[in-house]
DNA sequence: TCATTAGTCAACCATATGGGTGAATATCGC
DNA sequence: GCGATATTCACCCATATGGTTGACTAATGA
């Protein structure tokens, strides 16, 4: 599902270090896996999982050269979340839209009525 | 720290069941637990600690009448990770700014060492 | 060739998470 | 007052997560 995609991103980028990790790769461009953890007081093992995380949900991409592998910002797959956030809000503009119409309709009637009272 | 708060938001929306329970809170307005467990295949409790997840990253409020608890969606704190995707997005812009700048500086250096060939 | 370097894989540990059940706590309505 | 209703609380369970260490693989370079 579209869904499982969505949720993949938001628990990657649900973590600090990972935000992080993106943030470093974003400002400073493609780094290493040893170049990323030496801003990290964690093992090379740990960052290493983490850059998996991110690669799993799209977030970081990976060119391999040699022994080296080459971690690169992706924030192309953020932009599900924001089109998730923009259904959300469409929603609820709709809905508070539906309201007014109802509390003018009932406004309406109020207004009859005295008429007739 | 303000880092917590977002990725407490991110985590709380990194679940499917709830942002299922966003998504029907913004479109039907309020409802009590028991209504929004009704929408689901899981028990009452289940859906109940889901929605104080949510309620933990700020993304629902409770008004409680009586022993019904009415739960509301709060789109606000999604701003912030909306936020930081723009803060990540205007350091790559910023990044490939200076990039192109070298590149065109460099292209510079390039065309005056052919003058002097 | 062979020690060094870069990175992953595998196993382990503590804690968090998502689910369940049963009991406790309020509040309603008769 | 008292049974029924609406929720939460307190556990329990299986699995996921974030971290560790140690062994393994592959590439480098002296």
């Amino acid at each position: 599902m579209e869904d499982d995609v969505l949720s993949r991103i938001l628990k990657a980028a649900g973590d600090t270090t990972r935000r992080q990790i993106l943030t470093l790769l974003v400002q400073e461009g493609p780094l290493r896996v040893t170049g990323l953890a030496a801003h990290f007081d964690m093992s090379l093992n740990s960052v290493s999982k983490h850059i998996k995380v991110l690669e799993e949900a799209g977030l970081v991409t990976r060119r391999t050269l040699g022994r080296e592998h080459f971690i690169a910002a992706e924030l192309e797959p953020l932009k599900h979340t924001e089109r998730w956030f923009g259904q959300l809000k469409s929603i609820w503009e709709l809905r508070l839209a539906a309201l007014d119409q109802l509390l003018a309709s009932e406004e309406n009637d109020h207004d009859r009525s005295r008429k007739h009272q």
